[in-house]
DNA sequence: TGTTCGTTTTGTCCTAGACAAATCATGACT
DNA sequence: AGTCATGATTTGTCTAGGACAAAACGAACA
């Protein structure tokens, strides 16, 4: 008898759904019901713990929670049919490899993961590395992860150890201070960091110079570090799980935070939901990070 | 005039302090006083968000809101007093290389730390270059930053280029699998991850075999990582600013889910604070660490 | 086909009360 | 003098329901 049970902030630990929007989903749909304990505080079993996490990620990609909450379990249809939606229509002649390397992943063999990214990115240079491999691959392991065939921890391994070839790579680079002033942050709440590292990579390989912060940084000490660094430029990045409401305010708090000479640049899938805004540059792929550095540098000459 | 200000949830992902708390602290101690906005909503101006976050780093230290909130300004005096109390007792000959080391990163001289940095290691091999710089080091970034001599975008600094040189450490060890198969890991809310990179890389050294799966893994996750990838031990980190109310109850969850073959650790500064527990192994220092797999392999011959 | 406008959905914020866990202070006992 | 138990205080978290604004949707219209 496995019944181990949840308090609320558990849950909001655990699924990234916020106390309020559990209480509130009760109150509106029924769903979760957890049981009560002696206090009269909710416990949530596992099983709704799980069911919740998948509501969030599909909630994550578009989808509504009143739609998703009603569905019993041909949730699971839903999660392969959403396929047909995505930009997938990239369909890249290097699928077949991007393949092994997914498989190496899901067979958890770290090893052999490493070696064969080592290879490919020997071959490709770091450039192309990037965009033709990282990048798609990246998409895949999401896909993988939404449909199921993934889960969260192969995820994080693909992560974890992505970051590491992308950090050595960036550590091989020679340090030219000779493009603008690059920093590299992401605000609280938002721990992605595989996009920032990917921008970094693109940006040094041109030659700009990169201050790589982590992530989590709050508003008025991004401002600060802007200052201190005599940064040209400040690049955030937003992942899809990041509260999209809290975006346009969050830009224009920060645009009001940093000199006017310093550029704000949002990127990450998290900014493609939101509407223009005159505080910040909207970057969506790689390529227009490259577009806007090349834009940056012939305003500055 | 920048009179930029915050709503409550700007507040709470910049501070770290939940909207609960920071909603009682104004019924109970009158502070923070926000203003409100047409809708009766709170704004917090930027000079209280920068005085709260003060606050929570000194309560992440053991002081106690009550206490803080009345003291004036004198809090200044208070941070450097506290000084007195930690065990820097472990007064390091080294303290004066380490000072240049903390000098470059002031100075936000990325590309001179490193450079001292892998001189450092090449001079005192990996064990001693963690045990005795990069510990000491991390600890001398935390008494600054509590002292306000160290801004937190300088932590941010020092942790984001540390963590690339450990792991770039890591990667050129081989991968020998004679040790005890070991799963290094956060569960969520809980970032930090330098404390888990310096065990991973002692342990690694030692011939374990180290899964590193990044942070914030939710615990079933961390259940389902466990058996597919058959570790032995999982290795849990935990900082001072992780809310210690949680921890073991979360042990607690997490043993249950757990294979009873499996051994789960728990170290970092978070969990100095917490008493005994029969659900994992407390670990305090990386000595600690280093005799619990020693320990760990008699066991298992 | 695209745009505007009402309607529905959804998340966040609000107040105010209750209680349990942790911490502190006091006093008794070894 | 030190150690343990007991009671008071501090502190965080939970609960409840109500209100409202922003986003998403759908339908009528240009």
């Amino acid at each position: 008898m496995n019944t181990t049970t949840f308090n609320i902030a558990a849950v909001e630990r655990d699924t990234g759904l916020s106390k309020d929007v559990l209480r509130m989903w009760e109150r509106r749909y029924g769903f979760p019901v957890p049981s009560r304990d002696s206090n009269g505080e909710r416990c949530y079993p596992a099983e709704q713990v799980d069911r919740l996490r998948q509501i969030k990620r599909l909630m994550d990609l578009g989808h509504r929670p009143g739609k998703l909450i009603a569905t019993p379990e041909e949730e699971l249809r839903e999660l392969t049919s959403r396929r047909s939606k995505p930009v997938a229509i990239v369909a890249s002649a290097d699928d077949g490899e991007l393949g092994e390397l997914l498989t190496l992943i899901k067979q958890h063999d770290a090893a052999a993961y490493q070696q064969a990214m080592q290879q490919r990115l020997a071959r490709q240079g770091l450039q192309r590395f990037v965009q033709d491999t990282v990048a798609p691959l990246t998409r895949q392991v999401g896909e993988k992860w939404e449909d199921g065939s993934f889960e969260v921890f192969e995820e994080h391994l693909y992560t974890e150890l992505t970051k590491r070839l992308l950090r050595q790579a960036i550590a091989t680079l020679p340090g030219g201070p000779r493009g603008p002033r690059v920093l590299l942050t992401s605000v609280p709440e938002e721990q992605h960091v595989l996009g920032l590292l990917m921008v970094e990579t693109l940006l040094a390989l041109e030659g700009a110079e990169c201050i790589p912060l982590g992530t989590q940084m709050p508003l008025l000490e991004i401002g600060r570090a802007a200052e201190a660094h005599q940064a040209d430029i400040v690049a955030l990045s937003f992942s899809l799980a990041f509260p999209p409401r809290q975006i346009p305010g969050l830009l224009q708090q920060l645009r009001q935070v940093l000199a006017d000479k310093t550029a704000l640049w949002a990127g990450g899938d998290g900014v493609t939901r939101i509407g223009k805004t005159s505080d910040a540059t909207l970057i969506t792929t790689l390529d227009e990070a490259l577009r806007a550095l090349a834009a940056w540098r012939r305003e500055h000459t």
